[in-house]
DNA sequence: AGAAGAGAGATTTCGGTTTT
DNA sequence: AAAACCGAAATCTCTCTTCT
């Protein structure tokens, strides 16, 4: 154990995704060793922003649950979806050795049996996942019934028994659960460092590393001060990560071997325990090297002409704050009195600039938030029925628009997070910065933008063209 | 040469005992 | 009574050896 294979870290770096609600939930628990009879287990975990979520697994007798290493192969299969360019019947066909290589293992006879039986688990394991399973398309929180697994289909070197002998040229075919698919498809996925997670040793370790990771990138996109830190509940976070034991000195000796490895890889700085017993809290500090490279945000500034060295490094290091300063340069530079001669050096210049122009933009995020909080207030009397809440979204907007003029309502419907999405739908920047200058000049009506931009995201064709003919 | 087996070493999990 | 300490059983991993 210890230091990772150092050949990897030489060449590039695998970059890998991670589904968010996956990797947020952690629905397999990390325990290696379950006891045979256990076939059915309930707990609740906290998401990372403090939602609450309950999860069931239950499993068949004589097979178990999925368990610890089986995370593996779920991080195996949705990259190689992510890989195959998401096709929409969820079906991905691999070889076991493709499989066994993505999630890090060896490739010898046992490694195969292995595979076979986890391939087992997953299968035959469902999970009932209440009020936690985030739909990034609705914008709420849901519940779901899936397997991981929806059909499975492998071709076998023979069949002897029951035990079924996968090899090096086995193909598998798989269908993945239709909720993670559709999840991955909406982008609510997230980067992750494929090298750095197959050199930790441990399947702690690795669930861990996949669980901070997720705190980090939240903090990157809130622009957090450096270094990221983070602090929850000793025992929430064991409830999190899938530690079963609920006796605090045992939970805190298992996220001991977990933190070991991230501490020696330098992507954990330090860890603390503050407290005794029920009442312990674990700080987190980051290593300083650990910042995520965002690539979508490198290829933005590339885009804008900043070379890919420059990009690398303002996007390591202002994280969500890139998105911000690129709005700020496409909207500069549409100004008509305005010449710049440079585009790039002068978005590099912004750059440099970060500060001033996120404490603006900050300043109007505080109070659309405050708008919000007040808002959601009152709202939670209400039922949640989606027809409901889309219309409660209009006049949300309708009040944002009286209350506050054009610039709130701006604000209200193209969060950085909606820009994101939008992007992802075919839409340019610049043609999202004629949405926000075609509002604030009045010239096109907010709700009726609001709508549109809907479209958009439900069905790109018609949005975007209804949309171009508009601006 | 490659597969199978044996044994040492390390990990994980869990229960009993002492301490606060 | 709760929390921390200690240690042991069970299980897995890695390496070396033996057999076909």
């Amino acid at each position: 154990m210890g230091q990772p294979r150092g050949k990897d870290q030489e060449k590039d770096v695998l970059r890998g995704h991670d589904e968010r609600n996956v990797a947020a939930l952690n629905f397999i628990p990390v325990q290696e060793r379950l006891p045979e009879d256990l076939l059915r287990l309930e707990r609740m975990v906290i998401r990372t922003n403090g939602q609450p979520a309950k999860i069931v697994c239950t499993g068949v007798p004589g097979i178990g649950m999925a368990r610890g290493s089986d995370n593996d192969l779920l991080v195996a299969l949705i990259n190689v979806y992510i890989d195959a360019g998401c096709p929409a019947d969820g079906i991905i066909t691999t070889s076991a050795y493709a499989l066994l290589k993505l999630s890090g293992q060896g490739t010898s006879g046992k490694h195969y049996q292995a595979l076979s039986q986890c391939l087992a688990r997953v299968f035959n394991t469902t999970y009932h996942i209440t009020d936690g399973w985030f739909d990034f398309h609705a914008k709420r929180y849901t519940t779901v019934s899936f397997r991981i697994i929806d059909s499975l289909t492998r071709t076998h070197r023979e069949e002897t028994g029951a035990d079924i002998t996968l090899d090096s040229r086995s193909v598998l075919r798989i269908r993945l659960s239709e909720e993670i698919t559709k999840s991955i498809r909406n982008g609510y996925i997230k980067p992750l460092n494929l090298t750095d997670y197959q050199s930790l040793p441990t399947v702690g370790s690795r669930t861990l590393y996949r669980l901070l990771d997720m705190y980090l990138d939240e903090a990157a996109t809130r622009g957090d001060p450096k270094p990221y830190r983070m602090a929850v509940s000793l025992m929430t976070h064991a409830q999190n990560c899938g530690v079963l034991n609920r006796r605090p000195d045992h939970v805190r000796r298992a996220l001991d071997s977990m933190h070991e490895p991230l501490i020696k890889m330098g992507y954990l700085a330090t860890v603390n325990y503050v407290g005794k017993g029920l009442k312990t809290t674990v700080h987190y500090t980051y290593g300083e090297t650990t910042s995520p490279i965002n690539q979508e945000h490198v290829a933005l500034l590339v885009k804008h002409g900043v070379h890919r060295g420059v990009a690398e490094k303002y996007a390591r290091n202002l994280g969500e704050k890139v998105v911000v300063v690129v709005a700020k340069f496409a909207e500069e530079l549409k100004r008509p009195n305005k010449k710049i001669e440079n585009p790039a050096a002068y978005l590099v210049s912004l750059l440099k600039d970060v500060d001033s122009i996120v404490a603006q933009t900050r300043s109007d995020e505080l109070r659309k938030q405050d708008i919000q909080r007040t808002r959601k207030a009152s709202q939670a009397k209400i039922v949640k029925a989606e027809a409901q809440q889309n219309h409660l979204f209009e006049e949300e907007l309708h009040l944002a628009i009286q209350k506050e003029g054009p610039e709130a309502a701006v604000e209200f419907m193209l969060t950085s997070f909606k820009v994101r999405q939008l992007q992802r739908h075919g839409l340019e920047l610049h043609e999202i910065d004629q949405v926000r200058n075609a509002v604030l000049e009045r010239r096109v009506d907010a709700a009726q933008m609001h709508a549109i931009l809907n479209r958009v995201l439900m069905s790109p064709e018609v949005g975007i063209r209804d949309l171009r003919a508009l601006l």
